[in-house]
DNA sequence: TTGTAAGCGTTATCAA
DNA sequence: TTGATAACGCTTACAA
């Protein structure tokens, strides 16, 4: 009993057990109860006798108790943690995801862990699979994975699709419409009449949402409209591009994002090809670095670290009370989005 | 016994037990062994009779088995996880760490969670504590933590530390010396005379490392130095400095990163301040965009990805063998700097 | 309000 | 080689 003794004069922190670290039996010991109440006590809180409480929480500090996450997963189910899925952790539009997503998380006292598909529906079904059975709920940003592989992986886990719709779940996509619309517009005003759309990965739902709006707003202005693609979402993927670009004869390229469209215009730098005169080049997202570039790339924005929290904050909403769908399970929510006009877009030379 | 006939004509997945996730008691009813020998099957493969082996693995992919980790976890105390600490999600550098060390862990079967202390040691100390009971070992990229606390840490489970180093410690950091060596050369031979360190936090290990190397470099070649901040190590970092980096008269500002080094590139275009000519900036890290810059950001560069990737593989080697310390334990692994000259340093005015 | 005891799904220790 | 059984640390009916 004698490092067990409730009085620690220096101050020490007593160590139950040798070593290990304090379980509530080693409270329940100490302070005189049941294992059960000490549980109780530390997880309802004001459900037993304030005394007893008072005297559990006093023990369970001075033996720096920490309740073990995992031992209480077992029973409940419940881990408090949460998956997130994205195609690339370097694109810096993950990165504005990720944080939003992450500090949503701990702010609700979760864990975040996160994959990487590395752009391969086959690597990301992998990762899920790994994380699946120990996270509570799932946010799937930027999935390669196709409408019936989500909905499969719905009725598992509670699921969150950012920057997709799928029908029944709840979605958080950007209003890429009203975006595109803007943009369009902007090059209309500017004197454009043809466009070309470098489009990302063929996998990726929000890169045929985003040629489906151009090609809508385009033809409503009688601007004529060509798909290049599809490519990788990078600055490879868009530098790669620059030939096919000049050889439609456009005027104005649009980047499925701004990782492409920054890649594309350092291509045409290379080339010695002036950027607007002689092409216009926009891209999608604002990510960190498009305004970094000379000129600056007029791109579409949409405020996806919100999107990343709000997906958390959904995702919460359905883990945190019960495992039914609720009305709100169908909710889409749909992220405003604005265009930034910056030196990569200006009139035509013609 | 219907539901759980073993033949299943239509190849359907046979649910064992009513919607719930097949466990290995499923798997031994159906094998005719017992649940120790089915756990033994597949966790200890050729530990036990081939055929028995054999048939147990048919059942558990017929029954779309997999393992529950948190309950393996339990009995074990090992969970497969790993934890990544990092100061700021968003700061590019922080990026290539975390994809190493993502793809590292990945490629090892393990899952990662990664937590952000946004630069406040009492955020990062309540991540930690969150994050360290369901994980097998801790990597501290850009730790806020003062060495008392992380040494504390590693007696209870273990601790790489990436960018720091700490005595008896595996740590993982740049050749500092040896990037700052070549950098201050070549401003040296360009003709500078006079540099100012825009230095980072001031908790930052990694920033008075490189304070310490400047100065000694610089006064090895009879070059002046002043420090400037410390200061938040962002573009806004960067930009509020301008002021006092004019006003100190050097002809060079070597900044704690390139994020910083950016930061002031901009602030300096917006006063009209000629970079290089009037005004020679470099950074480290060469991060995502400090290539998009005109001109561009010269650099100490060293392989942060790398980095990441180096300190899961060490974390790993302590994990899987025995928690013991091994002789490697102190080793410090030295991560190759150098210099990257882009356009934004030049011979000064005078 | 508190105690008792049965799980949660594994692994691990002994026997057989 | 396999089976029985006790952990692992916590939650949660059910009793008292």
């Amino acid at each position: 009993m004698a490092d067990q003794c409730s009085q620690v004069p220096d101050g020490t922190i007593r160590r139950a057990r040798g070593g290990k670290s304090p379980t509530i039996y080693d409270i329940a010991r100490i302070a005189h109860v049941n294992p059960s109440t000490v549980s109780r006590a530390l997880s309802q809180p004001g459900r037993i006798n304030s005394k007893t409480e008072e005297r559990i929480r006093a023990t369970a500090k001075e033996l720096n108790y920490r309740v073990n996450p995992i031992a209480r997963a077992l029973p409940t189910g419940r881990t408090n943690t949460l998956g997130l899925v994205v195609a690339d952790i370097t694109n810096p539009v993950i990165f504005d995801i990720v944080r939003g997503a992450e500090r949503a998380a701990a702010d609700a006292g979760y864990t975040l862990v996160v994959a990487e598909s590395q752009e391969s529906g086959e690597r990301e079904a992998t990762a899920i699979e790994r994380v699946l059975p120990s996270i509570d709920g799932l946010v799937l940003a930027t999935t390669r994975l196709g409408d019936a592989q989500i909905i499969e992986l719905s009725e598992r886990k509670p699921i969150i699709v950012l920057n997709r719709a799928v029908d029944g779940l709840a979605s958080i996509f950007p209003d890429v419409e009203h975006g595109v619309e803007q943009l369009v517009g902007h090059l209309a005003t500017l004197g454009h009449r043809s466009i070309a759309y470098l489009s990302g990965p063929d996998t990726s739902w929000i890169s045929s949402r985003r040629w489906a709006a151009l090609v809508s707003a385009a033809s409503r202005r009688n601007m004529s409209i060509v798909e290049i693609g599809p490519g990788l979402p990078t600055l490879e993927g868009g530098a790669a591009a620059i030939t096919r670009t000049l050889a439609s004869g456009v005027t104005v390229a649009v980047a499925f994002n701004d990782l492409m469209a920054i890649g594309l215009l350092r291509a045409a730098a290379g080339l010695g090809i002036v950027v607007p005169t002689a092409l216009s080049i926009a891209g999608f997202d604002d990510i960190f670095g498009s305004d970094l570039t000379t000129p600056g790339i007029t791109t579409v924005r949409a405020p996806l670290e919100d999107g990343g929290a709000r997906a958390v904050h959904l995702l919460l909403d359905r883990v945190s009370v019960h495992p039914k769908r609720s009305a709100a399970a169908q909710a889409a929510v749909l992220l405003p989005t604005s265009l930034l006009v910056r030196g990569s877009t200006g009139r035509p030379a013609s």
